[in-house]
DNA sequence: GCTTTATTGTGTACAAATGACACAATCTTT
DNA sequence: AAAGATTGTGTCATTTGTACACAATAAAGC
């Protein structure tokens, strides 16, 4: 099963020993969680994916097995702290995924020939796989990617330019975000996605991104700047042939108040 | 594990012939589903639990295993159908539940005697659970509840009189009911919780009970016309001292054309 | 240095919705 | 026939949404 398959590397770089053990004594069975890690950039949301090397074809969600004495939302943070290096992550679970035909199965795994995967590693891997999608938003310039063995390399990839993913990654990555389009009003968008300092456009734009049609300029900075959560930073002296604009930043303590109530954006 | 030594009843009522199986090879271990299914009775919102018999002290949800040739919803489907003979629910995935806290364990399944029950059943049962819940909306008229072997009875009971519940099944209950609340513009209430025929006061009270607050009624029945998904019928002959109220029913094609894009009830 | 160009911050004006309340209509009870 | 209760709908002030306007200003071109 593909997906086993990289989850099995992805153990192997941080905790090679792991090898040695006895998957049935370690992972609950049959169980896994996959990461949709949403970053922002060149006014783009971007997901981070890791892309196969060897022969098979295809990118692959960060994911991983359920400790037997791991809480499920505890395995979701542990996958994104070994890939991102991440620690207090904004994680949100979405939804569980355990359709039949979700683990159409190639013959990938059975030429996998690396030293410590044994037969049984592989059977165990061939099972069935339940799995419980998390949503992570973070500032991608604080995330330091790390690609495991499996993998030729770990990337951000916008949304609109997704390569072949495995199994039902792509189904999952659809979920996810049609579930921030849906939460948008509940969620921390701009406070994790953004730098620390950003501009009204930046923010415009990434709300654009993520409802995928244009809003209203000036309706749009009147309304935020009304929520009062924001404190305006001396002028930015940035390159561009026109009226330099404010840079701001969130006040947290206030972000947060609003953030139990939620705030709409529909202009 | 009280929440197994439920389940394994609930099989039994329905296919005995199962106890004589290994649960190993029949169903997915330690993975379950939950139902919070939902109904609107006497202006209040109630859910439906099983009563224990014997000694041990606690209601529980609807709830049951996972075939392994099973997708995870059509387990959701098959519990609910069980319970209620309802076939075409309105269901729906809320969240997984995979705490390592949630199993608190007694030892009321080691007290167990009943023909069939091994202690091969009692291990399978006594390991790590991890439970989806699912939310369904059913008309309480439609239903009919059956109780399992175990129970003294299946219940509608109002949500503001729960009694004990087993595990975590509170916590489950709470989470569903933030969900409908949350997501009640985008599902299906009216339509799936009322009877047929209806008065604009029922519907009005359906959404307050959800939405834990009072709404203007003028405006909610003024709102609620405009959105022209009504059939309003010959006048309702109750007896009342008063001007006698419309019946409604829903025009189930504009219905569902609404549902899609959400319809919002502030006031 | 002056003009041009692009973009920002804010203003305005109309449309739509929300929210609070009013009142006649009407059904049963007395 | 009158009283009491609830319905269906009306009204209006307030808030919110939407579209567009315009001066301010920073950098680039001449």
């Amino acid at each position: 099963m593909t997906q086993s398959f990289f989850y099995i590397f992805v153990i192997m770089k941080n905790k090679p020993s792991l090898l040695t053990m006895n998957f049935s004594e370690l992972f609950v069975p049959g169980l896994s969680v996959d990461c949709v890690i949403i970053g922002f950039e060149d006014h783009k949301l971007k997901i981070l994916i890791l892309k196969w090397n060897s022969d098979i074809d295809g990118w692959a969600l960060p994911g991983g097995f359920v400790l037997k004495n791991e809480d499920l939302d505890k395995a979701a943070i542990r996958v994104l702290k070994e890939r991102t290096g991440v620690e207090l992550p904004f994680l949100e679970q979405f939804k569980t995924f355990g359709n039949l035909d979700r683990g159409k199965r190639n013959n990938a795994l059975e030429k996998v020939k690396i030293d410590g995967i044994t037969p049984e590693h592989i059977e165990w891997m061939n099972q069935r796989f339940i799995s419980t999608g998390y949503v992570s938003l973070v500032d991608i310039k604080k995330c330091d990617p790390r690609p495991d063995i499996l993998s030729e390399k770990i990337d951000w990839i916008a949304l609109d330019e997704l390569p072949n993913l495995i199994l039902d990654h792509k189904h999952i990555v659809k979920k996810a975000i049609s579930f921030i389009k849906n939460q948008i009003n509940y969620l921390p968008i701009g406070i994790t996605l953004l730098p620390e300092r950003f501009t009204m456009k930046e923010l415009q734009l990434l709300y654009e991104s993520i409802l995928e049609k244009k809003l209203d300029r000036g309706n749009f900075q009147r309304k935020m700047l009304k929520l009062d959560i924001f404190n305006r930073h001396e002028k930015h002296l940035e390159g561009g042939a026109h009226k330099a604009p404010y840079l701001y930043s969130f006040d947290h303590e206030k972000y947060n108040k609003l953030l139990e109530q939620g705030f709409s954006f529909n202009s």
